[in-house]
DNA sequence: GTGGTCTAGACCACC
DNA sequence: GTGGTCTAGACCACA
């Protein structure tokens, strides 16, 4: 796995593992690798895929079982996409708009990027 | 002025100074307040205004006459637009469109939230 | 059976193993099952068991016969009241009493909730 | 301060700030010291102070302004004691009126320790 | 100066 | 074995 350097590695981590659960990759109650191991595969110290952990789990999209590890929540999935659609619509899609208008695009040049991409 | 906590203020000055380019209020050769005197205009650290007079410079949107003061550069509108427009199209719009196919909007959402905005 | 997340789960198991005894479903002398098979049942741990009746023994609410297993203490029910009103009197119920006089309840408050539960 | 042993110092270090906002010694948008400043004080770790300053800033009690630190919300009073009452009544209380009807007590029990505490 | 992130390593409770 | 907490110390962006 290699990193951006511009966001913490953590968040970066903790999206890789929406990634999985959003594939299929991880179904819910699946246990996820423990922090020493993840840790270890991806060269990161456990401090910070613990961390990783804390994010996802106060959004819970998983959740811990003490002593054992942690699982992936019932709903992860749809809680994941719920929290990413909200963020989008709320924050970066305004943002977009708003300079779109600033710079003098319309809505025919985004859908003609749109079928090109 | 009223800061978003996300971005880095002294960018947001950058951004705030380009649009006083843009519309026209400082035309090419007009010289831009001192650092001190638009920190204390914007109730902002005179090092924050420096570090965004640094990277206005880079780009060469003004120019800096030593011991006077900095300048608008003689085609700094055009440069702001071209700057701003392949940024938007080469980075910004793209990355935009790959996550909105991956939530599963269609650019009908998009002009719908362009309209309303 | 299902545990709660905040506290230690060989603590909910001790609890439980209490409730037994008081309901009179085990009585003095009685056999307490294995941890193997115990653990087996609620689909724990047989150490987190172990912890369990270790706990209970230094309250020597069940003692151990070597080699034969865990039992009852003849007067099991009694202490087991005993210890808990302590417990409670002494320093759970202060404890609540204090904070609801921090957060501006009332007596009034404490019995509408007693009447609703 | 002197730190229980059994609850996290992070959560400990939290809760005393919350304690300076309900008493008025702290007002809002008054400047918190800084973690390092605050560790030192306390004889602390600042990482386990900026924990405690996430924490709160998770439950928009605290805010942060970049570069100069952590402040107090606006209505940082109300919105503790409205998250401790709701913890309050919807966890504490009802486990606590569990324990007393197992126990045997009745509400005049309560009401007798009440007056005299 | 401020906080944010990361690493390394330690100790603990719990399973 | 697991995660949770804490310390120490480092580097960075930002003001």
């Amino acid at each position: 796995m290699d990193f951006n350097q511009q966001t913490p590695i953590y968040l970066q981590i903790a999206d890789a593992l929406c990634e999985r659960i959003l594939s299929g990759e991880w179904k819910p109650e699946d246990r996820i690798p423990s922090a020493r191991e993840y840790g270890a595969t991806l060269g990161v110290n456990p401090n910070t895929i613990i961390r990783s952990f804390d994010f996802l789990q106060n959004q819970q999209i998983i959740y811990n079982r003490r002593g054992i590890g942690y699982f992936v929540s019932p709903d992860a999935a749809g809680l994941i996409r719920k929290i990413q659609k909200e963020q989008f619509l709320d924050v970066d899609l305004p943002a977009v708009i708003k300079r779109m208008k600033l710079l003098g695009f319309t809505p025919d040049d985004f859908i003609a990027i749109w079928n090109k991409g």
